[in-house]
DNA sequence: CTGAAAGCGCTTACAG
DNA sequence: CTGAAAGCGCTTACAG
């Protein structure tokens, strides 16, 4: 099927493609009956105006782009990042742009693609997650000048705007409120140390744990997998003074936790109080269910996509929290033996 | 920062702007010397093709769409979408190609997109999932001549491509298996009924089960999420002759299916037996941990992403089936009592 | 308020 | 093997 272009819509129309551009795009040059007659030949005509064209004179893309970071089939597991994506994609698309999205093997492959989409003018912005401390897409996206916003931890995003959760407040949240049940010997399976909001959890975590006199507050890291959430459980539950409450940095590792407990004859939560760092549909469906530190990723999503249209609409834009994550208590967590 | 042009290139090498174009484009139409000279300069300046002057002037965009329906957070609680994103990924960046991803609420909105990436010249070629009976996407396809491949079942994709497991043979195996085991009373809690492989495994299922003899093989319709999971698998236990084997059309049901069968007091799999459609690392984490059939989605998505690829660089292509689901039995099936 | 024209950065026949 | 030129479909100053 052939598709129209302007020079149709002006030739049906007796304009010029300049007028049809200008009604289109709804900008002054043309008078109202004008407008109206144009439109309504775009209109019957199913007329889109090549973006291509659009973009190479001038205008936007009207897309923004997004790498994953793929490690081993840890992604599919994870709730996170389906969760963000619809939230980006609700703002992006009340808006108009899409988002192009790329998965990539590692840091150095995500990098070469952020810069491939600046210099293809593939994009208006970028989006930038997973992000490590002294991540190198930071410095370059700051250098290339490509409009840009961190899904992370201010702290790293150098010059670049960020948005992310207040995640001291919701590890002081979790761990006061084991110690409020009387735990006193409380450990943690965390994610990825690299990642920037790894460390920020595992400091808060040492920090409220040694504010409120609990000694051994240990991290394991674990890199979100089932597998090796259930090794670290069992190393932990294994040791001369086993913790009694166990906090897992996200909701895959807790149910591996809650598993490796009950294979060990430890009942929760009669002997071992869990929580979950986010919550998803599975939490609520286990038998216990688990405790959970309940936050909206869509909504984290809809507020990145929010502010880097701004800033691609070169609006001036500010980082921000969105709402923290909360505890939501459920079966899970309980006052020690 | 400026992004350098052909003519940036052609410059500096000393050649003409079609010159750098036939070496980049590894055309004849420059000696070997040239084209070393000209590749250097490009290398050096960090040069890539403006995307939109490419598409523009008759190249590919590099640019494959995908739209995903999204009924309220059905989406993110799923393994199968990242899974399958995943492969489509893989082999789309072995190819050099990106995928536009878009969220929509509804199925017209879905074929608006389509419409759309046409219109304006987005796209090299369009991927289409969650196929409907009767789906309006698949006539407008074909109409349009957008290269296409269908992530369905070949029954309801028209003359479009299709990329699909074989969901009878999977049934079957599982029924045979169920009653293999000796179970006479199963049931099924299906997927959303109007989706194209929900139809094809409600009708396998009942065929297989009329073979075996096997009466009121009931299947009660949901929506893929844990609630309404839950509420089906009370209402079949609940009845005069409860079911001794249930069968679910997502890991996420089975789940919900598990927890709701424990809280009515029947334990698994001595009082009942389960098998979830679809495993993920959750199915291997639970106790106990669900009979599931397994499948790669990662390897759906790639071949469909090959497929698509193919029809776009005008190769013959042909529908396929990938390798279908076969059953990993596990912990939450056994004999009946 | 409108029309004619230049230009965005490529690709691709077409002459030399 | 190479260069000059047209053209892809838009947007946007620039004259009228």
């Amino acid at each position: 099927m052939k598709r129209p272009t302007i020079a149709d819509i002006a030739r049906e129309a007796g304009v010029s493609k300049g007028a049809v551009s200008y009604a289109l795009n709804g900008r002054p040059g043309v008078s109202a009956a004008t407008r109206e007659r144009i439109l309504a030949v775009a209109e019957r005509l199913q007329f889109h105006a090549d973006s291509n064209a659009r973009a190479l004179a001038g205008a936007k893309t009207r897309v923004v782009g997004l790498t994953l970071r793929r490690p081993p089939s840890t992604l599919g597991v994870e709730p996170f990042f389906m969760e963000l994506i619809s939230g980006l994609e609700l703002e992006l698309s009340r808006q108009s742009y899409a988002l192009l999205l790329q998965m990539a093997p590692g840091r150095d492959e995500e990098l070469a693609f952020y810069r491939r989409w600046f210099s293809e003018g593939r994009v208006d912005g970028v989006l930038v997650c997973d992000v490590n401390v002294g991540d190198p897409r930071v410095s370059t996206l700051q250098e290339l000048g490509l409009p840009a916003v961190v899904i992370g931890p201010p702290g790293v995003s150098g010059s670049l705007t960020s948005v992310w959760s207040d995640d001291e407040q919701s590890m002081v949240e979790a761990v006061e409120y084991l110690a409020a049940l009387g735990h006193r010997r409380i450990a943690r399976v965390g994610g990825i140390p690299q990642l920037a909001h790894t460390a920020i959890r595992t400091a808060a975590f040492a920090g409220v744990c040694a504010r409120l006199g609990i000694a051994d507050a240990v991290t394991v890291p674990a890199d979100y997998t089932g597998e090796a959430a259930a090794r670290a459980t069992r190393k932990l539950l294994g040791g001369a003074h086993p913790p009694t409450a166990l906090l897992y940095d996200n909701d895959v590792m807790a149910v591996a936790g809650l598993t490796a407990a009950r294979e060990l004859g430890i009942s929760v939560p009669a002997e071992l109080s869990i929580v979950a760092w986010d919550d998803s549909p599975i939490c609520r469906l286990l038998h216990p269910p688990l405790t959970a530190l309940t936050r909206d990723i869509g909504a984290y999503g809809e507020l990145a996509a929010r502010t880097l249209l701004a800033a691609i609409a070169g609006e001036p834009v500010t980082s921000a929290h969105g709402a923290p994550a909360h505890l939501t208590p459920r079966g899970s967590t309980a006052p020690p033996r």
